[in-house]
Parts: structure tokens; sequence; C-alpha cells
RNA sequence: GGGCGAUUAGCUCAGCUGGUUUAGAGCGUCUGCCUUACAAGCAGAAAGUCACUGGUUCGAAUCCAGUAUCGCCCA
């Protein structure tokens, strides 16, 4: 076995081959027909649209993370992966690429634009895959799934036909959101809603048969072409006369009827409207109402079709605008323009404005699909993390609309809806009709998609072979744990709940949990158009999947956005190879004794531990709980950080540092026994580290398992031993630390050379401290660790001269420093020292003067209080003493 | 307009059910060290009116109310 490491780690060879070999093992496959209890993950299909950025990492690394450590707990794990189709976004891109190329799908037809996409689709796929495993995704590629795939349209078709059969599917003439640039309609949530500076525009209508005319307020005067009515809220008593009468639309010359209606905002612009219901979800509720005329002014592209008239016909709807301005301007209707800002709706992936539209549609009813939804959480049986956004998802739920699912696209599932134009049947079907079962004449399938999202819904069960009864269904469904992004909560989490009661009776999953959103470090989200989203390939081929994989961990708390840099990055750089070195160090002592140690490590009864074993057992297993506790928690920056502290903090500023004198100076048998305790920790903070940081812990570990340990990725998690858990062994060590550090500050206070041995005095008996220097384990420990060669103790030592001086735990201390004393530096450390005491004695003495505290206060506390009154008071006099002598 | 969250050291963040003194960590800064695991390191140090104003309490970064600023979501 070649226990020999280089001196820093180079992660290139060591990441590409475990995974392979894991890989080649199966570690990653679920066993079949098991008896252990199963942990399931399905990942958050990726858009085929392009390639993985730095959300991904993040929110792979943990799913990855919990699998890693659910599978060394011994359940059957699996993760399941696949990618999504991604419809209107995959279709932009690709148009996009087509006009780059000079044709568009028009020109290419359905068929071939369908090929050029499913090309892309595959091209991205494997980029993606490529990327999750260099990142040591371990999931199940045998499983994985795609959304557009046979089986999932299988699945997207029975759910239509069933929603449809149970009239939760229909068809209908509403507003919906139009997106001009796809040339599509959206679903509410696909429209981002953002603060836009505009102008709000004041003009004039006449009223019918009056020489009068009403002034009214809009931001968008070019709907004004397809007016029907004007509004004004029913409790507005300026305009009671109104009510009833008609105006005169200008520029066309329909005939407005004034309508009264609740929805007016009195306060906007002049609380008169123009209603328009054909462009506004609000105004053809009103139209609705009150029977008003709907006329649809746009063409699918934004311009204005011939409704709008010979005038505007054709125009884009910017252009129309101006025209119309212009147009008021010149028959003097025109009152005036002010600056306003308001909410613009704009596609999500076209990033252009939305134009409300009413189209004939294919909508699910939400309302019967939303209630069972809200329940299964409201009872806890889907639990979120954090829990807050709870109030979210209930928030959307409450107030749910119909969903509008078809898309005018051509990248997608075709709705199954099949129509007979002769004697015009229709019906949703599973199988394609070869005529109509009605009149036998030729059928046509509706020429619309389905939102992607039609199909994301099902995810969790429409992997696993849903609608036949397969056995993964059996096996792995309800799944376990969800980890995404907040911002698909309502495209995805919620849907996905909804689908899954209303198709599997169950909840598709226990736990969800919301990762942060990643920033640049000036805080802006990261973006392709900004150019600040590092390429993860990149940082990993620089850095190492594991470094990537830990330091993001590390930066990534719970629940807020997290300031991404590479500078924080080399936190885990650093740290992965304080791990390696330290791991090197244990390795490169291991020598000729090496099988006999490396075999007998698990069971360390038969060894007589020294207070530093006892106690770096003790820290291990506290910090395992810890891990345990934290990760139940789905707190993973702290888990992160508390393997961090304990590794860096512990065993290799303490611990190691303390036996590196056992180590060269001990007897065989101490130096066997002090491998072993130091091995036994190492190979537990592989164990525990391995979720977060799988390559290098595993390339460790293999150099220092025993024959027959398992490789680390299926080797079983550490328990916490509660026997090995001392509080009085801690107790004792941190003060050993308190002394040992005190003596390092003094030094270094006083310009003593690290490397220079020195001699102590200490003044006292019977107290711990004095314990520390009298016996012989503690006392080679604080000479080894603050560079003592000799150390005298007694009640009755005088302070000798020269010599500097500390007070540790009320005990007094004496460096002699015969000739070089410093004696500003040493006057300078005293009086800082006094300043402190001083302090804390005031603070002492505000509380125990203060009466309410004394008599209400619990008396421990009190006590407490005082005994830290009397312990300072103490260390003032010597300190104060010292520095008298010192004056003299 | 409604809701959610944040505000702690120069930066990024911890700080659980109020009580370890005068609030911690990492990065950065400063001092000293190439000490035979690691300079991607070691030993030290400096650095904060816990956004503000009130309240509850013997005691508040922590609980409550309000204010301000920022961010996100919804209408």
């Amino acid at each position: 076995m070649d226990t020999q490491l280089e001196k820093v780690y180079d992660p290139k060879n060591v990441e590409k081959k475990w995974y392979q070999y894991w890989k080649e093992e199966d570690y990653f496959k679920p066993e079949e027909d098991s008896d252990k209890e199963s942990y399931v993950i399905t990942i958050p299909p990726p858009n085929v649209t392009g390639v993985l950025h730095m959300g991904h990492v993040m929110n792979n690394t943990i799913q990855d993370i919990l699998i890693r450590y659910a599978r060394m707990q011994g359940y059957n794990t699996l993760w399941l992966p696949g990618t999504d189709h991604a419809g209107i976004a995959t279709q932009s891109v690709v148009e996009k690429k087509l006009r780059k190329e000079g044709t568009s799908r028009h020109e290419l037809g359905r068929e071939k634009f369908v090929e050029e996409v499913w090309k892309w689709a595959d091209k991205h796929k494997s980029i993606i895959f490529q990327q999750l495993e260099e990142l040591g995704s371990s999931f199940d590629r045998s499983r994985e799934r795609f959304t557009f795939d046979q089986g999932l349209s299988k699945a997207v078709r029975k759910v239509f036909v069933h929603l449809y059969e149970k009239g939760l599917i229909y068809r209908g003439k509403r507003i919906i959101n139009w997106c001009p640039a796809s040339q599509t309609a959206l679903s509410d949530e696909e429209v981002i809603h953002r603060e836009t500076k505009g102008k709000l525009y004041y003009y004039y209508y006449p009223l019918k048969d009056e020489d009068k005319k009403i002034l009214i307020a809009t931001t968008r005067p070019e709907t004004m072409l397809g007016d029907t009515g004007v509004a004004v809220n029913p409790e507005d008593k300026r305009y009671q006369n109104l009510i009833g009468k008609k105006a005169i639309l200008p520029l066309v010359g329909r005939e407005l009827p004034i309508v009264a209606d609740e929805f007016v905002d009195p306060e906007f612009g002049t609380g008169i409207v123009k209603v328009t219901p054909a462009h506004d979800p609000n105004d053809f509720d009103m139209g609705q109402k009150h029977d008003l005329e709907i006329i649809n002014i746009l063409n699918k592209d934004g311009t204005l079709n011939e409704n709008a008239g010979e005038k505007y016909e054709e125009l884009d709807r910017f252009e129309a605008r101006k025209k119309v301005v212009k147009n008021l301007k010149k028959e003097g209707l025109l009152e005036k323009i002010e600056e306003h800002e308001h909410n613009v709706g704009y596609s999500e992936r076209a990033d252009v404005m939305v134009e409300p539209m009413v189209s004939q549609q294919w909508f699910v009813k939400m309302k019967p699909l939303a209630e069972p939804a809200l329940k299964a959480v409201e009872e806890g049986k889907v639990q979120f993390h954090p829990q807050r956004w709870v109030k979210t998802y209930n928030h959307w739920l409450e107030n749910i609309h119909d969903w509008c699912i078809s898309r005018q696209l051509w990248w997608g599932h075709r709705i199954p809806v099949f129509y007979c134009d002769s004697c015009n049947w229709e019906d949703a079907l599973m199988e394609d009709p070869e005529e109509c079962p009605e009149c036998g004449a030729e059928v046509r399938q509706d020429k619309d998609v389905l939102d992607t999202w039609f199909s994301s819904w099902l995810w969790p069960f429409s992997t696993m072979g849903w609608p036949q009864e397969t056995k993964d269904l059996k096996q792995f469904f309800p799944t376990d744990d969800l980890v995404t992004a907040p911002d698909i909560i309502f495209f995805w989490v919620a849907r996905m709940i909804m689908a899954s009661l209303e198709f599997m009776g169950e909840v598709p999953f226990t736990d969800v949990y919301f990762t942060g959103i990643i920033r640049d470090s000036d805080h802006r989200k990261m973006s392709k158009s900004l150019g600040n989203s590092p390429d993860p390939l990149h940082l990993i081929d620089k850095y190492g999947a594991d470094t990537l994989r830990y330091g993001i961990m590390l930066i990534a708390p719970q629940g807020s956005d997290i300031i991404y840099s590479e500078e924080r990055l080399k936190v885990g750089r650093n740290f992965l190879n304080k791990i390696w070195n330290a791991s090197r160090f244990v390795m490169m002592n291991l020598d000729d004794q090496e099988s006999d140690i490396i075999n007998n490590v698990d069971d360390l009864s038969d060894i007589d531990l020294t207070l530093a074993d006892k106690w770096i057992l003790s820290r291990l297993h506290q910090t395992i709980d810890e891990v345990d506790k934290y990760f139940d928690k789905y707190r993973f920056d702290q888990t992160a950080q508390v393997i961090y502290d304990f590794i860096w903090g512990e065993y290799c500023d303490w611990y190691i540092e303390i036996i590196k004198d056992k180590l060269y100076n001990g007897t065989s048998e101490e130096q066997e026994n002090t491998l072993r305790v130091a091995l036994y920790t190492l190979k537990n903070i592989l164990k525990l580290l391995h979720p977060f940081t799988p390559f290098i812990t595993e390339e460790i570990y293999q150099k220092i398992k025993a024959e027959n340990d398992p490789d680390l990725i299926v080797s079983s998690w550490p328990e916490k031993d509660e026997e090995l858990i001392k509080p009085n062994v801690e107790k004792k060590f941190a003060l050993l630390q308190k002394v040992i550090t005190s003596i390092r500050t003094a030094r270094s206070e006083i310009n003593i050379p690290p490397g220079k041995q020195i001699s102590l005095a200490v003044k006292g008996e019977d107290q711990q401290i004095v314990q520390l220097f009298e016996e012989d384990e503690t006392a080679q420990y604080i000479k080894s660790q603050a560079k003592i060669k000799k150390v005298s103790v007694s009640p009755d030592i005088s302070k000798p001269d020269p010599s500097s001086s500390l007070v540790v735990e009320g005990v007094e201390m004496y460096i002699p420093l015969a000739g070089v004393i410093d004696l500003d530096a040493e006057k300078e450390r005293l009086k800082k020292q006094i300043k402190k005491v001083e302090g804390y004695l005031e603070s002492n003495n505000s509380k125990l003067n203060n009466h309410n505290f004394v008599e209400n206060a619990p008396a421990e506390v009190v006590e407490k209080e005082r005994k830290k009154k009397r312990d300072n008071q103490e260390k003032l006099k010597k300190l104060k003493k010292n520095m008298k002598i010192l004056s003299e």
C-alpha cells in the first residue's frame, strides 16, 4: 500500500478515477427488491436550453449530499436524474440560432424544425450530464428521463384525457397573456411584472348628444381603438350624472356606454377610465359584467389588425401609440401627458412586453386541485424548509386562477384533442383516431402544444413509469426530499403536489428544501447577459469539484441569497489541502507496523488513552452529533462549518500538534496507540465529510482503510458513542488550552521569538491550573505546545527579576528573561490586561449593585456573578502588584 | 397597495428556548515565524453604539411595537 502523498492536493486525476469506479461498482443504483427503507430524490430537471450555471451547481450538490448521507446511513437510495424539454425556452433559442443561420422555423416547416430542436436538446442533454457527473452527482443514469420522452408523453396524455373527462380541462375564449415575440399564449406565472417608467395620457371623449366631453387617463392610449365602454366608480359623486350616458370614441366614432363599476379607482387619473375588454384583464371582467362588446385590435405579432381601422392597421403597437396620440392632439382632445411609474408585464423568456389579449385557449380549472394541495401542506404532509415559504404557497393557492396550458408552439406535447370538421365532433383521446367516430370523416388534431409544466408537474411519478404500475413506483414513490429554488414554487412545486394528490392519491415528497439565489460579489443576480456567471466546468477544472461543492456549501446560508466570489471558493480549497496534509502526516508516521494499525482502529477499547486521545474522541462524537442535528434541519452551511471547525481547529491545531511529541519520542506501544486513535478519528472525519467532498475523501480513505472495510461511498455513517463523550475531559482540556494560549500570547507580546525555549515559574498549589503543571501528561503538553523547557511550581515562589508575569485563572506565572526583557513592552502588556479586568469588574459591580438583579435573578446567576467578581478582583490585585514591581 | 425576509467587524456571515464577563468565525489588515503535515501554513493582535426609537424584563443582538433602508414575491 502506498501511503505517501504529494505535498499539495491535486484533484485532477483523482476525481475522474473515483467517479468511474463508483459507477462501475453500481453504487449509484438502488438495490432491487431491497428490505432496506428507501430514500429517493428526483432531480429538478434542468432545461435543455443551455448549460448549467452556479445555481444548478449548488442545487445538485445539495441533492448529492443528501443522497450520499442517506446511502451511508443504510437507506436504499435512488437519485433519479433527467432533463426538461422546456418548450418555449428551447424553441426560442433554436429559433434564434436559425435566424443567425439565415433561416426560420417557418421556412423549415414544423417537422424539420422539431428535428432541429431535438438535435439541440440532445446536444445539451449530454453537456448537462457531463457537468453533473464531473460535479460528482451519484444519480442512477439507467433511470434517466426527459419530460418529452415517450413514457412521459404517455403520462401527459393520460393526465390530459383524465382531466378533460373530469371537466377540469376546458377550452374557452378568455383573456390571456400574449407574447408577441414568441407568438404564443403564456400562463400568468410566465409573466414578470417590472416597475417601468411610462406615461399617463389624459384626453377627452365627447359625450353623445351633448356639448360636453369627459377626461380620461390611460397608460396605453393605442388600446382605445378597441374601447367598447367607459366606466366610473358608482360611489364617485363627481360622475353620478354620467352613468347610463354614452360617449363617442374619438378617431373611431364608436358609441361607448358609460357604466358604473366598483373596480374603478376614483383616485386613479381622473376617476374615469376607458374599457377595452379585449386587451385588459380587468376591463375583460367589466366587459363581461356589463355586456360590452369585445374587439380585438391586435395581430399575433403585436401589430394592429383591421379592427383598429385603416389608418392603424399593420402598425406596430408602439408606433400605433405615437400615431394615436398625434391624432388626438390634432383633434384638440389631448389634455396632458404625465410621467408615470407602473408595473408592466414582460414575457419571462422573450423579455418583451406581453399583451393581454382575448383568445381561444385550453385551461385547467385549478380550484378543485388546489384545495387538497393546501391541506396537505397545512397538515404537514409536506414540509417546507425554510418554513416561511408556506405562506407564499398558501397565498398563491388561495387566490389561484385557471391555468392556461395551450401554447402556440411546435416544440412540446401536442394537445390530444381531435376535431371533426364535418360533424363538429371533438374529444380528447389516449390513441389517435383513424377517422371521426361519429361520422367517419377525417379528423384533425389540435395544432397547439402544452405548457412544459404540464409535463413537469408529473415528474415524481411519471419518471417512475406511471401510468403503468411499475415496480419502481411501488418501491420508490412517494419520494423524500425535493431541492429547488423558490422562484419555481408556483410553476412546479405547488403543481407537483396538486398532480400527485390527484393522480397518485399521495404527496410527491415529504420535504422541500428551498435554496437561495446565487449572486455575484456586487449582489447582482447571475445572468448570461451580465456575463457574471462563471462556467462550472471551468471552476471544476481549476479547483476540483470538491472545492466547488464545499466552497459553495460553506457560503450558502439557509434561506437567503448567496454572495459568490471565486475568492470565497479558496476557503474550500485551503481546507481540502489542510485535510490532505493532515492525512499525509498520519500516513507518514505509519511506517512498518502500518497493517497492524490499519486493521485495528475500529475498536480502541484495549488502549490506555491519553487525555488528548480522550479529548479528541469526545470532540469527534460531539461533532458527529452536531452534524446529524444540522442535517436534520437542512442546515448544510452549519454542517459544513462544524466539520471544518472540528478538523482544522481541533484535530489539526491541537490533537496533531500534541501527539507529535509521542510519535517522535514515545515508546513503540505509545506510538502505535496514538496512531490508532489518530487514524480512527481521521477515518470518521472522512466519513463525515464524504457527502460534501466525495472525491478527496474516497482517495484518502482508500489509502488508510482496513482490508475488509467497504469503499467510503458505501461505508457506514458514524454513530455517536455517548460513552466517548466526556464533559470532564473537555473541561480539563479547555483549561489546558487556555494556559497554553495565555503563555503564547504573553510570549508574543513581549517579543520572545517563537522558536525560543523558555522557563516558567508557577506560583500556587491545589488549584486546577497548578495541577496541570504537576501531572506529567499535561505538563508535557504545556511544555511542548508553549515551548517551555523547564517549569517550577511552588506556592511561595516569588517573582524572578527580570521577568514577565501573567495571571491565568487566578494563578500567577512568571517567565524569567535574564537580561533581554523589553520593559516597555511588558508594561504595555500589563496595562492592557489591567484595563480589561477593570472593565469586567465594572460590569460585575453594576449588576451586583442593582438591588433588582440581586433580588430577582435566579440565585445561581447571582452567585455566578459574585464569583466572577471575586476572581476578577483577585486577578486585578495580582496584576497591579506585578505592575508595581516593574515600575520600581 | 398586500405579504415575506434582511439590517451584527472593512467584506461574507454565525449567534438555537433572553443570563460564559466588554458579541463569535472566515476573508482582509497588522506583528512575528520557511518550527521535519500543510506559507493554500503556524503563533499572536487590532477591529463592532448588534439599523433607529420605544416597550416588556432584575437582565435584550435575542421577545414585542413602531420607523428607516435594502431585497424578493403577489396584486
